[in-house]
DNA sequence: GTGGTCTAGACCACG
DNA sequence: GTGGTCTAGACCACT
């Protein structure tokens, strides 16, 4: 299951395999995409001096625009998760801390079971997410 | 300042006082409410019959535009989830079964338990929401 | 000399007049333009409630696209200096308080006695803002 | 690790000791690099007959690729500055006379007060350069 | 009619 | 071959 595209895209084939974008979904695909990068270095899927795909071989996996891939990358960086260097490529940069792992298994337990629950009752999974933006804003201001 | 315009208004105020609208997201309002308004179905706060406040009333509570509003009536509609009679008023109509209070409560524990752990992680709310997304498909390909 | 196209845009006209973009300058355009807009901030030709030309207004009159306004308009909004409505319009922000009249006219001065001194000995007005990017530099760090 | 490898790279070490490459200016390094040669030879630290570093080492010394040190030397060298001697070297040539030091004295005076002058103003430096580029056309063409 | 997103494609700066 | 900028133009979300 090695890639030999080239050496960088190798690094991260496997890591970025599981973005998927939804392009009739609501939200834009380059907050998906932002949104999912940021997961993965949650997750250590992605870490620091990983080299990213090119922008344009990232574009073509996906199935979407460079430039809206571009466009992720500028925001990550200046977010600082990622490094991009001209003529050179893009790193993961200073992406926070990766979860532990057992961390990361709760959450997705958690998730999955929120998922169920959630499934059973008929609910889409808009309806859910917008569940957890509102508690989440309700737990902050609180 | 509460207003007694009609009884259609009086009936969910508390119900609606909920809803959480966040112009700066990048999900657009009229998702955010229309996700909203079927979520307080499933929770059983809306059901069958209840009166909805007037767009024109909603849309101020919001501080949103009417036609926003509207769009999202005419959606529900559509789907099946109001009724809007000419002249009288909107209607909860066909919504599904609230859910349980006690399946409610667990689905609502669950997300708690998500946020907490995805804040302790550093995650924001769009990445925790992108999570629920990937892993909604998945797991409802598998 | 009163523009009568649409309230927003008759606002600063004249102001934004001053705005003048080099197609061929190896300074990339969205920062030609984000730092003209500053400029006229910390000048006072554009203050605090001002409201600024659409993106595909202002991009008619510098004869560039509206993306690259957009970009400006966008990356202006994150640093706090405009603030975006949506299908309102464009307008200045949080632009930090301008210069006092006789400090704007003292700095105006130096840099027409800079550019008189630089001219005369056969320098490059890129030659001169260099010296002045080293000289800033230099100065900071010492 | 001071390099002795040839005459030409100690003969200017310490006039191109000052140059600066800032890689996150939106202004190219290509351009940055040629700007400030430039000014050394209108300061006068660079003189007619001058050795240049090679290509190479200028690269070593600046952490930038020898392409664009070679790009920078050859854009000179059609516009008269340096002289390139094959398997010889790289020389100082065609360069304006310098400005005499009171003169350049005097400039730099008058850059250090702008730089004052801008930077309790709360400007970037970028935004005092577009100044100088917008007043020089504008007092070009007038 | 506002800003927002996305695309396709050209050309440039840099390594 | 990398990322960066810019363009032209379509379509969408929102007021």
């Amino acid at each position: 299951m090695v890639s030999l595209v080239n050496d960088a895209d190798a690094g991260v084939a496997g890591a970025l395999a599981h973005v998927k974008i939804d392009k009739s979904a609501g939200v834009p695909i380059y907050v998906q995409l932002a949104e999912q990068i940021r997961l993965l270095t949650h997750e250590g899927v992605l870490r620091n001096g990983d080299p990213m795909p090119t922008v344009r071989t990232l574009a073509v996996w996906l199935g979407i625009n460079a430039n809206t891939v571009s466009r992720v990358y500028r925001d990550l960086q200046v977010d600082g998760v990622l490094r991009m260097e001209r003529g050179v490529g893009t790193f993961v940069d200073g992406a926070s801390q990766p979860m532990k792992q057992r961390d990361f298994k709760a959450l997705e337990d958690k998730v999955l079971e929120v998922i169920r629950l959630g499934r059973d009752a008929g609910m889409t999974s808009a309806e859910v997410s917008q569940m957890i933006e509102i508690r989440w804003k309700e737990s902050r201001d609180a």
